[in-house]
DNA sequence: CCCGCTTGGGAAAACGTTTTTCTGCCGGAA
DNA sequence: TTCCGGCAGAAAAACGTTTTCCCAAGCGGG
């Protein structure tokens, strides 16, 4: 087919159709578009009439190709796409989608093969930045041979202290169950938690165990009781706190599934919660926290905004203002009625 | 900086270098490296030596500007990204991944707004294709406004039947379900499910129904027990059907978390499970699942699965090879401890 | 009245590929 | 020996922007 001279070419309008509508060459066109350079208000408001009557819309390849920025980032999640890495994922991708710029999903499910396949995918397609995110709290290693393009780490930090690294406070977590507790009137309090080897128990852990020594007070058994992230562990823990210190009056939980597996102990046991004793979870996951028996009262890691704010860094760093270091975002306390 | 003529020039190294190196013009290299047109092996393989040489990877940009293939898919979520859509999403990259093709990960948070606006984007970015993905099984109205983009809907299908769509075979898990019950010698099956507004509810109740007809037999409360994806509905509902039909000897509910509230309820009321009662549930949904006491027994919707079909028929309509219509991926029984 | 400065806008050179066209060259057949 | 066909490889034309340079006109001041 060819194109009557004078007329749209055929498919997309293009930047020269604009051009030719409005009368004026292909340069002055973008120059309207973009702002760059002066020219009289009245020639580009011709310029702007034609894009709106030929719908334009800039080719983004062009442009890229040209200007060396694709206005994408990659997220790549290392840990298949859980429920840590789900709102950070959704809260990096609002803070991103914000401005013009789109996001591209990785998963390396671990594999470190799949990592470096997805990388070089990344860096083939110019991203303008990556955030990296994982499942678990403990830290990294730092993503390698991607010296030019800004990285932000998500949820599980760098091992790195250069690099840019955004995190949920356990600290502030510990802290708010730990005072709530308090303020309510315990002082025998148990911590169940998951793994000893996991960071976040094992970080949530000594924060409580700081905070209690603050008031002078020490755990209910004397020891942190170290399991798993599951209700079974939840359960078999309450049983043998029940037995080890009976006038035990609060639990604190390392994750909301343990604190449910506690609630339904406490209930088989007879023991009304929260009258008796109190129970606090962390991560506020809703499910788990609404259909416990009671309501539980937890700790929201508001990880969506980890992701907001990496998302946030990121753009810093893009625009090359950098801001290296490991930045935390503070919890929040949810009361509902098991304390 | 000037480059030495005869050197590569800085930064990453682009065609021309290559071509350089290999004592070979640009077109001559990139013929090598395509596979089109013909040229001696062995120059072929001088251009490949040089490319591993200085880790030559071409730019995206200006390959897809030219061929107006950006090796990207958009997928769009119309409901956040939750326990449903993570597992189509996954599947979907995967089978992507596989190839050199990306995913541009859009949320819509079901705000048609901004479903056009990612649209805009998308289109913008002149991705090969889009899959489309919900929360719900329920239809859902075709995208507008996309006429050359091939689409996929996953999960939620579309309302128009020439578009292509893949669902996740309800009928085919509420034969598994009835058969496997009827199979341990269950005849006096309850069901318990979602909103009665919700087509997953409503196609598995018509399902089952149907199914029982097929052997002579019917509901034991004579009536589906619509309400809520909850465990607290499922804890009510289990107290009214034992009120209803104390000879009740299954439940198949409408998901995991309903059956959870059964199996909750059954147990305090002192009935044995699977001895006298037997639980089947829906979604697999490992974290109730595994969770519960006993362990459920529950129907798979393979959802990965279905994402991976999505992908794979998305990629048969980039290739101009479309089978619209609605493509239904079976489940499967996952058999625990409950029946 | 002329010169230089500003200002609007056009022409053209990038950006890095792919693809099409074109040019030698060689071998084989008449 | 002279064509002709085929083939390897070079040259050049896309793809659709942005940006840099350059020119012409207008205007004020000397």
């Amino acid at each position: 087919m060819t194109a009557v001279p004078g007329s749209p070419s055929a498919g997309r309008a293009k930047l020269a159709d604009v051009a030719r509508l409005a009368g004026v060459s292909v340069g002055t066109a973008s120059k309207a578009l973009t702002g760059n350079g002066r020219m009289r208000p009245e020639t580009r408001q011709r310029v702007l009439a034609a894009v709106e009557e030929l719908d334009f819309r800039p080719n983004q390849h062009a442009q890229s190709l040209h200007t060396g920025r694709s206005w994408t980032v990659g997220l790549m999640t290392t840990d298949g796409i859980g429920r840590f890495s789900t709102p950070v994922l959704l809260g990096a991708e609002d803070a991103l989608g914000a401005g013009k710029i789109s996001v591209l999903l990785c998963d390396t499910r671990g594999d470190a093969i799949r990592e470096q396949h997805h990388l070089r995918n990344l860096m083939d397609r110019r991203v303008d930045g990556i955030i990296v995110t994982g499942r678990r709290t403990d830290p990294r290693p730092p993503l390698k041979g991607i010296e030019p393009i800004p990285t932000v780490y998500a949820l599980s930090p760098s091992t790195d202290p250069d690099d840019i690294s955004v995190v949920s406070d356990d600290r502030s977590g510990a802290q708010l169950a730990v005072e709530h507790l308090l303020a309510t009137g315990r002082t025998r309090i148990a911590h169940v938690t998951g793994p000893a080897h996991h960071a976040a128990a094992q970080d949530r852990a000594r924060h409580t165990v700081e905070l209690l020594k603050h008031s002078s007070l020490e755990l209910a058994t004397g020891r942190v009781h170290f399991g798993e992230w599951s209700e079974a562990w939840g359960r078999r823990a309450a049983e043998a706190v029940l037995h080890i210190a009976p006038d035990t009056d609060a639990f604190f939980c390392g994750n909301d599934q343990i604190a449910r597996g506690v609630a339904d102990t406490l209930r088989e046991n007879g023991l009304d919660v929260p009258g008796k004793v109190a129970i606090v979870g962390y991560d506020n996951w809703d499910i788990m926290a609404l259909a416990c028996r009671p309501p539980l009262t937890t700790i929201d890691t508001d990880l969506s905004e980890v992701g907001r704010q990496a998302a946030l860094r990121l753009l810093d760093a893009i625009g090359s203002r950098p801001e290296p270091g490991r930045h935390t975002v503070p919890c929040r306390l949810v009361v509902r009625e098991s304390s």
